[in-house]
DNA sequence: ATTCTAAATGAATGGCATTCATTTAGTGGG
DNA sequence: CCCACTAAATGAATGCCATTCATTTAGAAT
């Protein structure tokens, strides 16, 4: 007749944090799953919602757990930049010609984190050490560029600047459509209206693009004349 | 004896946050002066020391009082970031060639936000109605690329697309010095390693300033044969 | 067996932006 | 001249958040 020790019975819609106290028989956390978690929440919650008493609810663990396995909310943020960098584009730099390769990987590389400005802060400062996916796109992308003939002393500088244009345009893409919209202003600023108004004439393709587009194939186009 | 209500006496060290409850005779604070202050506060103890409560204190005010004022951080941080886009440089539009205007309009840009990158993703998303400062800006620009024979319809989007890349930029004068170092990784990375070590062997100029050089003069040069 | 370490819980802690009730000062209409 | 209204301050909540700490338990190592 031991007093059955059992589970808190409900199997049914009981995702509650309940587990009892102490070291469990196999551990629940660790980095991977924390990352894919992150990932997830970011997409449902978007970085608003993002908080580690959050990310404990989905994990089904009390948040004080999660430092067992990571030492501060911007330790989950590099987990989280670090994996989607492993969704940027690089293919192309092993076959194609080096301008198809710029292409693709800047416009891949700009769509995945304009979906995660939050993490752009991060990224532009982080050490490549913590950070062996986003150490392996530079190897791919330098390597790319080496064997297009770029001479090796530029290669870092160019590819800093156009990740630099990448981050930045990551941000526009997600300005609201009418941010130029100067309203009551536009007396007072003639040129900058007319050539507003002459842009929305233009446009079916989003502005972002188009901007996007013009800068990019500008450093190409630059860069390429470059090589030896 | 007399338990004698007066002030705290000690005019000496001690500017601390006394008024009378109730309306003061004269209003104590209004958006100038916030702005100010904010300006000043960051500057001493940077966008981490920058609350709320920090900026009651140097006005010598209420948090709260705060609040009469501006409605929210976000709406301080908005003031702030228009007060500094009066410290770019446009004024080379009015009279100098249209490409040495455009240099020293980046180069400004990029120097006075790489102090505030923490700005970047207001300004980002922050529609020009609600900064006239940083509209002014754009009318000069604007006009400026107007006047040099830019094609109307393509002047909103060269300018987005420099701005993108100042913006970038801006964080890439942060980054730390060896934020490039591969460490233990370098085995795996031989073609990045090299590239990081050519560029170091060059470098006396700022790696930062090199790569903003030439992303900018390629766009440069590239949207300068746009013009008509 | 005993000790050590890792991984969980749950209860603080301190900081933060923001809100609210209250008080007081000036202003404009009767 | 009074009265209502509005604006601008205080001070006391509120609720959220990241992080820390004491405690408990499991398994591994000695």
């Amino acid at each position: 007749m031991p007093a059955s020790t059992r589970a808190p019975a409900d199997p049914l819609h009981d995702a509650k944090p309940r587990r009892r106290v102490g070291r469990p028989a196999a551990a629940v956390l660790d980095q991977d799953g924390i990352t894919a978690a992150a990932l997830q929440l970011i997409g449902k919650s978007g970085y608003d919602g993002f908080t580690m008493a959050a990310l404990a609810r989905t994990l089904n663990v009390a948040p004080s757990a999660l430092y067992n396995h990571v030492s501060s909310k911007r330790d989950v943020l590099v987990l989280v930049q670090d994996h989607l960098t492993s969704f940027v584009d690089v293919s192309a730099f092993g076959s194609g010609p080096w301008d198809q390769a710029v292409r693709s990987w800047a416009w891949s590389y700009r769509d995945v984190f304009s979906k995660h400005t939050p993490l752009i802060p991060v990224i532009a400062v982080l050490p490549v050490t913590d950070a062996p996916k986003t150490l392996a796109m530079y190897e791919a992308v330098s390597a790319g560029f080496s064997h297009a003939g770029f001479p090796q002393e530029r290669i870092i500088s160019a590819i800093v600047a156009l990740e630099s244009f990448i981050f930045g345009s990551a941000y526009d893409v997600t300005a609201p459509a009418d941010i130029f919209d100067s309203g009551s202003m536009a007396d007072s600023t003639p040129n900058f209206t007319a050539a507003v108004e002459q842009q929305d004439l233009e446009g079916y393709e989003k502005p972002a693009d188009v901007a996007f587009n013009l800068g990019l194939e500008a450093m190409i186009a630059r860069f390429g004349a470059l090589r030896g």
